[in-house]
DNA sequence: TAATAACCGAGACGGTACGTCGCGTCTTAGG
DNA sequence: CCTAAGACGCGACGTACCGTCTCGGTTATTA
């Protein structure tokens, strides 16, 4: 447990991702670098690279850090609630600073590929499963029809709201979340 | 007609635009700076910031040059044909090249709002303007019921396309487009 | 005369030099860094690196800047009192502040051969050659004997006075000119 | 003997001080940081500035180490043979590697005042003094007159050496020795 | 036989300079 | 008024070393 050597700095650790976040909600992504990530959290430049490769790394990790649960698995044994409430929480935890962060970290992880990975995998892919963990459910009860696929109904949703983070196509309040349910449960609900 | 003074040179422009999608498909977009272009195009740094004021307005008017039209609007007088064709034209048109150019474009439109605007309003805008407006003429021959959502229905599309651009949750093939197409058709038809 | 492009800052040239030397003088040579120059000339790093390679050779600028003759070359007529004159002005020229500064340049041309060789070439030998020009100037008139390598009795005294310098070995005043003064005179006068 | 403790590890020692001469003899001595002798020595990097305050107090100590004598006091009775055999000692021993070895330390010397002390007091001071005795016996025994300054004419050699190895003005060879030889003889020659 | 004390390696820490790159602006000569 | 050329102040990049520190472990002397 714990080699030889100095152990590594919790309060450092902390620092830093504390201060991308405030960064970042006060000036926007573009102005945070690693740079300005060391001078406000009173670290050395050799501190951030040694722990995270980049600043989207740190930003995600500070993300993961805070928001554990944005949009936890509901499960009253009613699909039509269900997939309601998760659609609220999912279209109303994306909206203000949360936005922000997550519009900056898809952009980010277009353009640089290796943290493109990490977020596909370690961020999106596990949002997507807890919707389809909540149909697959539903399925079971046999409240979907058997030729839906699940995994498409839940990157409808997803692109939906990722679309109008992205393309400013639309607001993100109930009534999307609401209407979107809607027709998913037209699309999935057995004849 | 154009005041006095030494017209501006077409072969600087056209050197720019193409320098541009050389080093972006050679090298990718975080590559690509103001510098790099000038350099490439053997212009002046002063030139470029002349005319454009971000490398990706270089690189939209550049994808504007070349393709003309991803995805024209077809008109056979049957939604579900036009639908499906206009579906797989644009899925099939996002990829390859194209693909990692699009993709480029959206991050940086993230990251830079006055890019981000120009983007939103003057591509992502029109390209769903011509999908609500083949929905639209369906409509007014009685192939959609009433109360469903044009611009909704609109966004559920291109929300899933550029939702596996930029996720990578899956291949942009034919299949997808097909599968799509049905399940639209399946939310837009008359009962 | 001046090609295109904005000329170079005469400006930002003798900020730089300024810059340097006072760092030198209030700090010593270690403290001096490329970093440190910029910023005290208020200038940019890429100025400085521009123009110079290296922090010595800022400074052997500033050095020849100022410093135009720290010996030039006495004629009498007289070979005594040329040698005297030259010595005495030689060794007295090389101390304090100048000392500093003529000693952290030979450092650094031991550790960076390429400074290396533009002092030993555009300073060291330059010194030489006036001495070994008085030196031709006397046997010329028939005041030195024949068989005396006059660069060897240059580097005799040049040599003495930087072992001192880099030694420590002694003082560097007008008796340790003279003293050596009267030993040249000896080796190199006609029986 | 001793006091308590673990006692200081020789392999660490010599472990180091190998690694110092190694890193100078093939990378010269601006690579050598004691951060690559500690890793090269395979050696904690405290464990080096435990026992060294700098880089040059390794090199000399490694220096010491090795090197023995580079030119013990000849003695034959006969100031021509004795002062000819030391000075072509002293130059030929003053080449090769030896000589890098001496002009980074000499530069050093120049720039780290702490260090500089010592190696004039420990390693130049004593060069001269091993020549100013082989000259006080030829005194004593009359071969040389009495008013000539004995440490002059020691820096008179030592400096026209240091010279060669610093200013690059010409080569150290036997000539060069023997003509120094001939120069100093007539200079302390009895009339 | 324990306690104590100085050593050892590993390695993280806050700093600071390195030399390069791109930014967007500017100043020149010339078409 | 445009163009190419290119210098300018600025600031971030990612790396290297600095000298210090904090670990777990290792060897000795002393109690």
């Amino acid at each position: 447990m714990g080699g030889p050597g100095r152990p590594r700095s919790k309060a450092a650790r902390s620092a830093v991702l504390r201060a991308a976040l405030e960064i970042v909600q006060e000036s926007g992504y573009p102005v945070l670098t690693m740079e300005g990530i060391a001078r406000r959290a009173a670290v050395s430049k050799q501190t951030v690279y040694r722990w995270w490769p980049s600043k989207a790394a740190v930003l995600l990790e500070a993300l993961n850090e805070g928001a554990t649960e944005i949009a936890p698995l509901p499960d009253t044994g009613d699909l039509a609630d269900d997939l309601r409430a998760f659609l609220r929480r999912s279209t109303l935890g994306a909206r203000g600073r949360t936005a922000r962060l997550l519009v900056a970290l898809m952009a980010e992880a277009q353009l640089y590929p290796a943290f493109g990975r990490s977020f596909q995998t370690g961020f999106l892919a596990q949002r997507r499963a807890v919707m389809v963990e909540l149909l697959q459910r539903a399925r079971t009860r046999g409240e979907i029809r058997s030729d839906v696929d699940l995994e498409l109904v839940t990157e409808l949703f997803f692109g939906a709201l990722w679309y109008r983070l992205l393309a400013g196509s639309g607001t993100l309040d109930r009534r999307f979340a609401d209407q979107i349910t809607d027709l998913l449960l037209r699309l999935v609900a057995e004849a």
